[in-house]
DNA sequence: TATTGTTATACTCTATAACTATA
DNA sequence: TATAGTTATAGAGTATAACAATA
């Protein structure tokens, strides 16, 4: 096991976003090579679980809930519709939209999919304690919301 | 001032690697604003940082202290050379290196940038107090720390 | 032979403009 | 006229292979 103690970037170091930016690294590097056996990626494994959450979901409030712009949202989409994880039915009351869910298919890979991120998970953070961690949680989440405010 | 509180994501926000990447999406965005002033984006802010933190830094070594590879450490230093911001000279002791330092120009741009980006870093904290604030960087050492060892 | 820095290149993520079909 | 989704495209950020100069 090995632990860089270079202190060579101490300047840097007093920025939250340099540390961020550096652990988010970490994560997505290790999310994505727990992701890969299912066919999935960071953002497609977000889609399908915010898909399975919610019934007849519309594309527009996934790509809102996502944080991506629409056009973006098509290729990951046509991704899932492709290995058969998802449908997509026209919405009954608006026939520009499409309601998206699941298939039976997507619910089993999304079930399995979610347990080896569980794994990830607990790995990544096996260092701090669950009282820490859920302060973490909240920190980053207050860091979000301070980005969309007006400079007030 | 707005802050949205729809709990349609509330499957997702159980991972940190979720709440890493909007946190940091967040702050990557004002940073890059922070910083385009400047003629700087925030890898490049932070190459001019650590060289002028370090006499006639090895670019082998920036790189290094960067996480990034070799080919897209010469884009940057290209960008810094041209603005006039840095210098680049071979090294006496090992004629295939270069040592970088930092020109008049660079110090003082260095100066500008970074108490802009104090600033940054202060609004984007500014609802976490300074206990909090330190707890939240160490953990984030912790985590980026957690994905650089074998899984032991 | 190995290493420093470079070139060329490719893949992912993100963003915008312009289009289509419906409303 | 406006909205949902799409197409095409462009810009960052990141990664690898192959090369020149030097060790």
């Amino acid at each position: 096991m090995t632990i860089v103690k270079d202190p060579s970037d101490a300047p840097l170091r007093a920025y939250l976003g340099y540390g961020l930016k550096r652990a988010f690294n970490t994560i997505q590097t290790d999310l994505n090579e727990t992701l890969r056996p299912h066919g999935l990626r960071m953002i497609s494994f977000s889609a399908l679980s915010l898909i399975g959450a919610h019934e007849r979901l519309r594309q527009s409030k996934l790509a809102e809930l996502l944080t991506i712009e629409p056009p973006n949202l098509v290729v990951i989409l046509d991704e899932l519709e492709r290995a058969g994880l998802i449908e997509k039915t026209r919405a009954m009351a608006d026939r520009r939209a499409y309601e998206i869910s699941l298939t039976a298919e997507g619910t089993k890979v999304l079930a399995r999919a979610r347990k080896d991120v569980e794994g990830h998970d607990r790995r990544m953070t096996r260092a701090i304690n669950a009282e820490d961690r859920a302060a973490l949680v909240r920190m980053l989440e207050q860091v979000e919301r301070q980005g969309s405010r007006e400079h007030d």
